[in-house]
DNA sequence: CGGAACTTTGATGCACCTCAACCCTCGTGG
DNA sequence: CCACGAGGGTTGAGGTGCATCAAAGTTCCG
């Protein structure tokens, strides 16, 4: 119950048997709750515990020389951490973007499984692989594409990241980024994340007003974006 | 015997147990020669085989709207395409950067070590995280940093990676990248490209002639790249 | 020896950055 | 119910890192 949305998720990619089902209801999950821009993890962190998250975003970045880089964001239904099986000294800090309640998973349970069920294994080890054919997208979004390119497909991922558990409506959704969290996704400054985004509303492609996304034509903005979904994996 | 470098690389990082190092070696692998610029794998094939570097350099990138943008290069000892044991669609193209050799292994010989291994699975899980470590990594690159460091902190990864493989000598090694292929990294243009490797010269960090990189001054080199070799593990 | 691929150079322009100010919103406390 | 402070959004002016275009030089290889 406490890892639903994961489940369901799961579920909705590729099946999931009941038996693992049961493996993974039976999963002892602690609640947390954590505010606006609490960390959850910080770089340099061993690690003794995965997440679920189960209401709300999270970010991951990086802090370099002179600037912050967002990795991912997190959204419910995702599991974070799970390299930290393998690499427990965490390489990233990961903080919460408005309120947020995630589930906490001890390694040793998940190793646990990972040995029960060989099949969850390859699930959870499937999970880790999407997760790197995101970043890859990510990193075309911050190389290869300009500001508006950028920030439209950031907001067409997001919606189509929520629209696969159930969090999208009428093409709207909730999403509590700030200027500077796309400044520092997209690697551009925060005014010209400003601009861009004037630009993208006269367009009519978007609206973005009370933390409400609403996409007011999504295929131009995905044509904008050259945006192919195909990477998400469900 | 054949996967050699990619043993030696594991046995360093975490060590393998004689019985893993059988079974790696009892595999059936498939030699392959590359040509400059042929690819070895393209966006959207189905893959049925994985593959591991014998000699030589590879690089992957996805082609977006008007860019390239490379995601990784591979070296001798890497393993490539574990991801397609879950996700057989190719999200990337696969390179040969200069002739390179490869040792190619069918899913299904892989798929039974795993089972009969969990020892190993976990190797090729730890190596899959591992290569997305390295992606968020290239993230803050191109995210983050100038054009400078940027490509001494490509530099520095190279000769790090390559290193972990006994082919640096004298902090020289041999790195057959076109100017046009760093451009493609690092999501800036050729011409900067040239112009920030005269700077590089110019400061006597580095010397780049007949495809041979020698670090002058590794130090101030890292200094520059901002670089923390941690991500690389091993 | 010829041509293709790669490197280098110069000139010009733009996308985006930085700095700085002002605005709005919203939560808090008196 | 208002004062106020902080965080976030918006705007303008000026600057720069890098892109683009074009052409010449160099290396590599058949």
């Amino acid at each position: 119950m406490p890892s639903g949305l994961f489940s369901k998720r799961i579920n909705d990619a590729v099946g999931l048997a009941p038996s693992d089902r049961e493996l993974l209801k039976a999963l002892r999950v602690t609640e947390r709750l954590l505010e606006n821009r609490e960390p959850l993890r910080r770089t340099g962190d061993a690690a003794i515990q995965c997440a679920i998250v189960h209401e709300g975003f999270l970010a991951s970045y990086k802090s370099t020389f002179e600037r912050e880089q967002i990795l991912a964001f997190h959204v419910p239904g995702d599991f974070l951490d799970l390299q930290t099986l393998y690499l427990p000294v965490l390489d990233h800090t990961i903080i919460s973007i408005g309120s947020s309640r995630v589930g906490l998973i001890p390694h040793s349970d998940l190793k646990d499984l990972i040995v029960a069920s060989p099949n969850l294994a390859g699930i959870l080890w499937r999970e880790t692989i999407i997760e790197a054919t995101a970043l890859r997208e990510w990193l075309c979004n911050v190389g290869a594409r300009d500001a508006l390119a950028s920030i439209a497909h950031l907001i067409c991922e997001m919606a189509s990241r929520l629209r696969a558990v159930g969090l999208v409506a009428e093409d709207s959704f909730h999403l509590p980024l700030t200027q500077q969290d796309i400044a520092n996704a997209c690697g551009i400054s925060t005014v010209h994340v400003n601009r861009t985004l004037q630009e993208l509303r006269k367009r009519e492609l978007i609206r973005w007003t009370n933390r409400t996304m609403t996409l007011l034509d999504p295929d131009e903005l995905k044509r904008v974006a050259d945006f192919e979904p195909d990477y998400l994996h469900g």
